[in-house]
DNA sequence: ACCCAGGATGGTG
DNA sequence: CACCATCATGGG
């Protein structure tokens, strides 16, 4: 079961590498075993084709949000300021990034431990966790590799400090423990209810009431994991950015409604070496 | 050896 | 309120 699709602006090895998702697995023959939750499909690109090993069904139920297949990136772009240098540069150079709409548990998760920490051990911790305690996954027919689902809380739940140690969370560990408690026996569900009814700040606010979850992570749930595209989260690269190239202030109001997005480009853009 | 990484917390002035 | 030391740990 395959499905071959024609789509601009969209490059799997960048999403990949923009950091804002840290499940993905390289696979051996190329592309990427991609798990959200218990679903799984592995990707690859060949020319203008992206080809998903699941069908136009399972595409149009779920992959096709995940995707964000529906939002006109291209518009996006070309609405970029072209006297701002710097935005028009970074589009360029990070073409074919979209901001996927993630697993709000997942990105929660995850980006607790992205606190200070860097994009390759991060994604080292994330698939240590998978690997312990998540489940392993498959396409029939086409098992490339093994791609481990992200655990759920109930299935972290019998870990300990410890553990999260041993897969490197370092002083993370601690806020590890007490994010597995609190979204697990449906508090997951609770939580996710509450977040859909609140508005942006408040729902920023809320999230920071879980322990470990300051200002900056509580954007990128927001971002990634309630898909709100509003939300520019400011870490160490945007804010040397901002002082670098926008010292007057980034011009907000002219992208509302794609300020992530741009965001994330401006991310992607600063990884280069 | 050194600084940095998609920062947050708890203590102090 | 605003600072600020501290937190693990590996990458570059």
């Amino acid at each position: 079961m395959s499905l071959r699709l024609k789509k601009g602006c969209l490059d799997l090895g960048r999403i990949a590498g923009s950091g804002q998702c840290f499940t993905w697995r390289p696979l051996a023959g190329g592309g990427y075993g991609i798990p959200v939750g218990e679903r799984y499909v592995e990707a690859r690109q060949e020319g203008e084709e992206l080809v998903l090993s699941c069908s136009q069904e399972e595409f149009d139920g779920f992959w096709r949000a995940y995707f964000d297949w529906d939002r006109d990136y291209e518009a996006l772009l070309t609405g970029i300021d072209p006297a701002d240098t710097y935005l028009t540069a970074a589009a360029a150079h990070g073409y074919g990034i979209r901001v996927l709409r993630q697993d709000l548990w997942e990105v929660l998760a995850c980006f607790l431990i992205s606190q200070n920490n860097n994009i390759t051990r991060i994604t080292r911790s994330v698939h240590a966790l998978s690997e312990r305690w998540g489940r392993e996954l498959s396409v029939p027919g086409m098992a490339c590799g093994h791609v481990f689902s992200f655990p759920t809380p109930e299935q972290l739940s019998p870990a300990r400090e410890a553990d999260y140690q041993a897969a490197g969370l370092g002083y993370r560990a601690k806020y590890m423990v007490r994010l597995a408690k609190e979204l697990s026996g449906g508090g997951l569900a609770r939580w996710k209810e509450r977040l859909e009814g609140l508005e942006d700040r408040e729902a920023e606010q809320a999230l920071m009431e879980l322990y470990g979850v300051g200002k900056k992570v509580a954007d990128c749930v927001c971002l990634f994991g309630l898909h709100r595209a509003d939300f520019f989260p400011v870490d160490t690269h945007i804010r040397k950015i901002f002082h670098r190239y926008y010292p007057e202030g980034f011009p907000r109001e002219r992208y509302r409604g794609s300020l992530g997005i741009l965001q994330q480009y401006m991310f992607y853009y600063d990884l280069r070496k």
